[in-house]
RNA sequence: GUGGGUAUGGCGCAGUUGGCUAGCGCGCCAGAUUGUGGCUCUGGAGGCCGUGGGUUCGAGUCCCACUAUCCACC
């Protein structure tokens, strides 16, 4: 249940209550894909870092360790131990990012898993039955993410499709959250947008998915290779036209900056692998710029990542001591920095909240992008 | 001491029958990365080819001496 609090402008701050507790919104969702973030970083941690909710994905959990495998084990939840919400990418998105050899018909798409090759065909119906095993709070619809680049042709039928399989999508969650066994018989899904960089297809896919009245809309397929401005111009556009009683999920973004672009332009929901995978490779986030830590600047600097930072990281070490530890390839290395970066980013979008709440999101957005914009 | 091998950027190596501005991996320096394959990619710096002679139009490549180092034998 969405209930919005407070809005400025476009912007929204709002709270979306699951079975799993609360979200406060605008969120950022910490990136789990394996049920775990990548990095060392247990949920426990997690919890002392602000996340609200965490992203596992159904493509990698089906082919490892099998989503029957979670489900014997009582549901995502129970197994990772985390009792806040989870969101399920539906695998669509690896589909288009891993599968170098893939076919897409209309029932759905055969490929070749990327651990041992072997053969895997995922629909509509075969995502939305994994997800339902993995019984996360919130499944996302299985689509189709064409590339930026494709033609407005093939864009179109791939849009057309992707609303086709939504629909088939939407009838076996339903489906199966009637069963007696399905752990989580509340689970919710979410309809994707696509269009790629079309406006025009686009509004009109966002008009026609919100007609199924899901509990939330997700907009893909942006930040994959347009230009920043592209993917802001497309949400001043398409949002509007989402329902704006629910909540808004921009997938896979993005930079603080995307994120405050998005924020002002009412998306609720985002995901990133920027913390972890950056903060995996030294690259950090601070209020004064990144700061790449492998850099030879670094090798004699005594002070924390972020001087006031209140992380695990920036509390008790110095960037001369975690530089020292990736450079050995040292897992607490990746720990701390990975560690770093998700409460930047978790409080980023507290501050976010607080900013709307006090009718200040336009002046805050000015000042936070002049600081991380330093270097 | 004798015989044999090896000496090429920080490290490990390629360098064809002598032929244009000497390559490669790692490391180093810098940059990318947006619904995660603990990756990957893109640039860059760095070498009087152990030293000294010689042969040749031309030598990292051939010859001589020296030095260093490794192996075997005494």
């Amino acid at each position: 249940m969405y209930k919005l609090i407070k809005t400025e402008g476009r912007a929204k701050r709002a709270e979306f209550t699951t079975v799993h507790g609360t979200v406060q919104t605008p969120v950022f969702m910490n990136v789990g894909t394996v049920a775990a973030i990548k990095g060392a970083v247990s949920t426990e941690d997690l919890k002392q870092l602000g996340c609200q909710i965490q992203l596992s994905n159904t493509y990698h959990l089906h082919v490892r360790p099998g989503d029957e495998v979670v489900k014997k084990l009582g549901g995502l939840h129970k197994f990772m131990v985390w009792d806040r919400p989870i969101l399920t990418d539906s695998g669509g998105f690896q589909v288009f990012s891993l599968a170098s050899l893939r076919k897409i018909k209309e029932e759905g798409v055969y490929f070749n898993s990327h651990v041992d090759g072997r053969k895997i065909f995922m629909g509509p119906e075969q995502s939305m039955q994994i997800q339902s095993n993995l019984a996360s709070t919130i499944a996302m619809a299985f689509d189709e993410c064409p590339s930026s680049l494709a033609d407005r042709e093939y864009v179109q039928q791939s849009v057309d499709r992707t609303t086709r399989w939504l629909i088939r999508c939407k009838d076996e969650m339903e489906r199966l959250n009637s069963l007696e066994d399905t752990i989580n018989k509340e689970q919710m899904l979410f309809g994707i947008n696509q269009g790629a960089i079309f406006p025009d297809i686009r509004i009109e896919h966002a008009k026609r998915i919100s007609e199924l009245d899901l509990p939330g809309y997700s907009i893909g397929g942006l930040a994959v290779g347009e230009p920043n401005e592209v993917m802001y111009d497309i949400l001043d556009r398409v949002v509007p036209h989402l329902p704006q009683n629910k909540p808004t999920y921009l997938m896979g973004v993005g930079t603080p900056k995307d994120i405050l672009e998005g924020v002002e332009r009412g998306v609720d929901f985002f995901d990133c692998v920027y913390p972890s995978r950056n903060g995996r490779h030294g690259h950090l986030y601070t209020n004064h710029g990144t700061v790449r830590l492998l850099n030879a600047q670094y090798e004699l600097d005594d002070s924390p990542i972020e001087e006031g930072c209140d992380c695990p990281a920036c509390r008790h070490y110095s960037r001369a001591y975690i530089r020292h530890l990736l450079k050995a390839k040292e897992m607490l290395g990746m720990r701390l920095c990975v560690m770093h970066n998700l409460y930047f980013y978790n409080k980023l979008m507290e501050e976010i909240r607080d900013a709307i709440d006090n009718g200040c999101f336009a002046s805050y957005k000015k000042e936070k992008l002049e600081k991380i914009s330093e270097q």
